[in-house]
DNA sequence: GTGAAATTAGACCAATTGGTTCAATTTTCA
DNA sequence: TGAAAATTGAACCAATTGGTCTAATTTCAC
């Protein structure tokens, strides 16, 4: 990794949190300037314009996302193992969030929606990514013979999401993550209701 | 109302969809102007800042949205019927809002939750208030023999309400309504397992 | 209809926006 | 080590930002 390439990579790491908290029109690029120290010129030395910088900072997070679903999982042995372990995860919101601000899909779907065909369609990928691992999880339990076979794992991935992201919302605006407990604990009986 | 709440009022009814669909930080007091066909001595006449208008317009956004979840379930004569009218209103979106640029509680608690207290707690309250008019539609339910005696009204208002909101995003962000016509199922199914 | 008050248009402001340029400094590697 | 290439800081740019001010217009009570 060059020095280009490593300035490159720091300006991003340093740009996510602030896009993530403030939103991508909340951002000024003094605001990246003051989070890098850097000055103009190292900025656009490296990116040819803000927008650039969203597309990759977006790109950042999304692996991020990723690695850290697959961290939090990656100890349990057994699917509804898992599932436990990502409940135990959304517990703990906000204490643990991988970028600061918040789910990045939350955040910047939001926004992108109406302003940023682009960006909109990564935040798609990425939830498409999410939903398309939690039914994966359902179906490995399925042929472990831990779920039931009658259980729809398209569908359950939907529920689990939709809940997820609107309880993260809830938990944001409300300071408390009272409704996230009460999410966690309706996912958690749905899943018993499916265990053999 | 004298010509001065008039135009208070004019311009509020402008900026709400566009403070919705751009966000806060996206949205300039140009935007405004042009939408207003107002100078800016029209918009300062009336309003001490953005920030200002910002906040008179969710407070219209609050109305209409109370209003709204009213009118929808107005004609049902009962719990069932005004659940099944909701969900035929969500199963069009976005047809149907009443600003445009989607769920206001969605778009403004997302960014305010970061940037803005004030707001936020405008959010949060509009949030109690569709939560707690769920519950009552539950209550009334069990009041009228419609519905089971053990059925936890409130865990289902919470349950069904950040899975609209995680429904609503993805629809925006999907380009599509598949992922809430599930949600909307279930929902459905959740109220027949509980119906007398 | 008149006069005082309310209201508005638009010129103006300083600050900030995203972005460019280029000389000076670092880094790289033959 | 030295010279080319990569990288950077900072002055500079035009456009836009939110906001002020005042002269002109509109409104409305009498």
């Amino acid at each position: 990794m060059g020095k280009a390439e490593k300035t490159r990579q720091f300006i991003i790491e340093k740009a996510a949190p602030i896009f993530n908290r403030k939103g991508v029109a909340g951002t000024s690029i003094s605001d990246i300037l003051e989070a890098t120290k850097l000055a103009k010129g190292g900025i656009y030395g490296n990116f040819g314009s803000k927008e650039e910088i969203v597309m990759e900072v977006f790109d950042y997070i999304t692996e991020e996302e990723k690695q850290r679903l697959r961290m939090v999982t990656a100890t349990a042995t057994t699917s509804a193992g898992k599932f436990e372990a990502l409940f135990a995860h959304y517990a703990r919101y906000p204490m643990n969030q991988a970028i600061a601000g918040g789910c990045p899909m939350l955040n910047f779907g939001v926004e992108a929606d109406d302003t940023n065909p682009g960006l909109k369609k990564k935040v798609s990928e990425l939830i498409i990514y999410f939903e398309s691992r939690i039914a994966k999880m359902v179906q490995y339990g399925k042929e472990n013979g831990e779920f039931r076979k009658d259980w729809d794992e398209k569908k359950f991935a939907i529920r689990m999401f939709t809940m997820l992201e609107g309880a993260i919302l809830v938990t944001n605006v409300m300071n408390n993550n009272k409704q996230m407990l009460v999410v966690l604990d309706a996912l958690r009986e749905e899943i018993k209701r499916h265990s053999l």
